[in-house]
Order: structure tokens, then C-alpha cells, then sequence
DNA sequence: GAACTTATGATACTTAGTATCAGTTGTTCA
DNA sequence: TGAACAACTGATACTAAGTATCATAAGTTC
């Protein structure tokens, strides 16, 4: 789990400030082990008083913060998640952390590769294409093996 | 330009009619050169008495069909372009379709790998994860040499 | 041509996200 | 301390992207 006190220390150096809603949302994107959507997020935090609008304003924030990632599913891109930059950052000091997924087409079950498939390729397609390269999005969609039979 | 007889071919073929509304669809997405949204597209078609529902009602036939794709530029999903397949079938190029793109961050331009890296991946992908893959999708990020100086 | 199937436009609805605004909270500085 | 001020808030209304419904219209088959 990544370590909020990491996260509000962002947002206070940035010059914004450190609100119980801000620390409500803050606390429940670190315990996020996979990709939420804000309304799933506003369904949980609403009891705590915090608003629809305000999830969605601190969503863009911690975007802003490159805390989160906006992830491209094949039904779109409603879902968010904590950015490979905020989990390499938290104690995970080891290598550098990708979210390289598999997607069961048909249960909906997310996997996550224990390695990123693109490391050897990308100095190749840089020298190829030109572009100084970033970043990636990978998914690889298909059948898991309980839904495969 | 691509082909519309060759999009109308593949609609017709797979069992689907082809009628007035298709047709005007097709003509407009074959001119086109630049992604587009549903909305731009029925501002235009509502002209001609089509409505929202079935311009969204044939991008969605045309991406079943493999004709169009979705952009999934980092702000949002909205936007739709023909599918390299598409595009390699009317310049008469080679059989193989992947959608690969490196995206420029700075300027937008979208660059299609022309080999796909994943290929010798897929099937250690496979065994170690038990899931039989059918596709992904793949894109990468960075800064195009134009906009690198 | 009738019978049947598919597709249509209009409309209403849902979902994701944004704009507005009066009220609240956190910060600065006298 | 506390007023002044900016940043932030929840509620609400709105926009934008897309889907469901349904009676009507148009292709297809015989
Ligand atoms: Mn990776
Ligand atoms: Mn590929
Ligand atoms: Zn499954
Ligand atoms: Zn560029």
C-alpha cells in the first residue's frame, strides 16, 4: 500500500492545501489495489459528507500531481489508478513498477504481468521512430483460465 | 482517401444492410483525415435527416467490423479514425493489422509502429499467466522528433 | 406483392464530468 | 488574537458521450 503521508506531502508542496476531503480521498486511492472509477469512489465517501464534485475535483488534482493515471479499458477510460511514478516512489525501491494488464473478456478479471514486456523494445523503437519515448499503456485482452473451458 | 465500396463490401458481406444512413456514415468516415467524434460527425449528418442515435449506432457496426478504432488520446475516448487494417487494405499494403501507435505528447501526431513488438511476447505472456490472448493494445508516449529541440 | 427481418429517427434516459455559487475553511498578517 | 482574503467546499444545475425503447420505415425472401 502506498503511503499517504507521500501524497499529502505532495499536495503541500505544490502549494494546495491538505483538507479532510482532500485526506479522505487521498487514504482511499492508497489502499486502491486495482483500478476505481470516481463514482465508485463517491459511493463510499459521500457517508463521510465529501461531494460528488469535490471526488472529481481531486481526482483531476492528483492527476494534475501525476499521482494518478487515467487507464484505457475497451469500454473507456473512466477508471483511474495510482501513476507507476507514486508506487515506484513508495518503498517499493526495486525496479521500476509497470501496470501491463491482461483482461479476461469475459469475467472482467484484471492480471497484471510481473514484468513489462516493452523493456527491451523500446530503445529499438525510439532509435526506429524518432520519438523520445515516455511512456506506455499496454493491455492484452483474451480469456482467463477459470472462464476458458 | 479510403475506398467506401470496400467498407460497404465488408458491411454487406458480413450480413448487415446497407442502407442510406450507412452509406452517408461511410462516405464521411472515408474523407476522413484526422480523428473525429460521433458529435462532429452527426452535426453533419443531421442534415440529411439522420439521427444521433444511428450515427452512434454505425461507429459502433464500423469497430465490430474492424473499420474503425477508438483513439484513446490521454484526455479521453471519444475520438474515432479508421483502423490500420482499414488503411493497409486500401493502399493494397500487407495483411497484417496491429494498431500499435507512439502518440506525441506535445504535438498529437500519431505514428503507427510498423512492426508490432508484442508478437514474441504473447505466447510467454500466455503460459505464464494461463490466459489464452487474443489482442491487445498498445501505445506509446513520448515527444515526436519534430517537437524534440 | 405479403410476410418477415432489420434498421431507423425521435425521445427519454444514463453516466462521466464541469460550471456556478453561496457558504466554509485555512492562511496571512496587523 | 482576529479580521481580511484566498482557497476550498457541497449542492445544484448543467453539458457531453453514449444507450434503451419503441413505433415506424425500409430491405429481403418467397
Ligand atoms: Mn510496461
Ligand atoms: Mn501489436
Ligand atoms: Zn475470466
Ligand atoms: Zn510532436
Amino acid at each position: 500500500m502506498v503511503d499517504a503521508l507521500h501524497l499529502t506531502e505532495i499536495i503541500k508542496q505544490k502549494g494546495f492545501r491538505l483538507t479532510i476531503a482532500r485526506q479522505n480521498v487521498v487514504d482511499m486511492v492508497c489502499k486502491s489495489l486495482y483500478p476505481f472509477t470516481a463514482e465508485e469512489m463517491y459511493a463510499q465517501l459521500k457517508e463521510q459528507g465529501i461531494g460528488r464534485a469535490t471526488v472529481f475535483r481531486t481526482l483531476k488534482l492528483l492527476q494534475e500531481l501525476d499521482v494518478l493515471v487515467r487507464v484505457h479499458l475497451e469500454e473507456g477510460c473512466q477508471h483511474y489508478q495510482l501513476s507507476a511514478a507514486t508506487i515506484n516512489a513508495s518503498h517499493c525501491h526495486t525496479e521500476d513498477h509497470h501496470h501491463d494488464r491482461i483482461i479476461c473478456r469475459h469475467c472482467g478479471e484484471i492480471s497484471y504481468l510481473d514484468e513489462c514486456p516493452m523493456k527491451t523494445n523500446v530503445n529499438e523503437i525510439a532509435k526506429r521512430s524518432g520519438y523520445r519515448i515516455q511512456g506506455h499503456h499496454l493491455d492484452l485482452y483474451g480469456v482467463c483460465r477459470g472462464c476458458d473451458k
